[in-house]
DNA sequence: GTTCTTGTTATACTTCTCATATAACAGATT
DNA sequence: AATCTGTTATATGAGAAGTATAACAAGAAC
């Protein structure tokens, strides 16, 4: 999987690296059970401390994303707490609701939005060989 | 407007006003040309200091949310750069699919949701006397 | 014109996070 | 035994967050 560490940016390292993790499961680019690379290699390739790595590590385990072990660093999504999922997409629902009632775009148009997001994603996802979501 | 800050929260003071104050401006409760208070005058409401007020107006003034005045803080949406706003929530929507989809989040079931977040909003503003969104 | 309030800017200080570095420990693999 | 793994501890430097005091310039009120 590629990981790139824009160093430019003002978003911590650790986030950017959790968050493109995120986004490698959500496009099947790392699958249920495939192991990321150990803390110290992955920090050697992207350039950055072997520290910040595990710090990202370390959240997606507390949030459900990862198990890891010795010996390997194990996807495991599927927290099975539904609700808890549940409830952070609705928080985070809420706070593009409000942005985009501020700036007057319609329902209709969020919705519309939302199924061009999904599209971008089955494309990614048919061109690593993954199913799509209908 | 009430606005409200958790001292134990993780999240920072100004982020948490600007927020809250996007989120005032969405439900209504503020509306177009209403000032907010002073940055003095908030500051000492709410228990913080007047810079970190300070520092919330300036960043909704940069992100196109008011317009300061010596004299008033003047609330002003609508930007007229849709592009950016449609831009900025398709990235929002981007890391919500995305979460969405490692934990098997149906794209029906955003849809759904989406819905009742806009209900939510609809409650809110029905409640201070402004009009529905359809 | 004077006074008051406004946003704005400057400076200084403390506390915390981020990121790095070096080092060591314990479990598992080879 | 040697090696690799996640994990923990400690230290250091850079920067952000928050507070504090102070001053400036523009508008409002008297």
């Amino acid at each position: 999987m590629l990981v790139r560490i824009d160093f430019s940016s003002d978003e911590a390292f650790y986030v950017q690296l959790k968050n493109q993790i995120i986004m490698g499961i959500a496009t099947s680019e790392i699958r249920e059970g495939e192991s990321l690379p150990s803390v110290r290699d992955l920090a050697e390739d992207i350039g950055i401390n072997m520290h910040t790595v595990n710090k990202a590590y370390s959240i997606l385990k507390q949030e459900g994303y990862l198990k890891l072990d010795r010996r390997k660093g194990a996807v495991v999504c599927l927290d099975a707490d539904r609700l808890r999922t549940i409830e952070e997409i609705r928080f985070l629902l809420k706070g593009t609701v409000a942005k985009a009632l501020c700036r007057d775009v319609s329902k209709a148009e969020l919705h519309e939005l939302l199924d061009e997001v999904f599209e971008e994603f089955n494309g990614i996802r048919k061109a690593s060989g993954a199913d799509s979501i209908q």
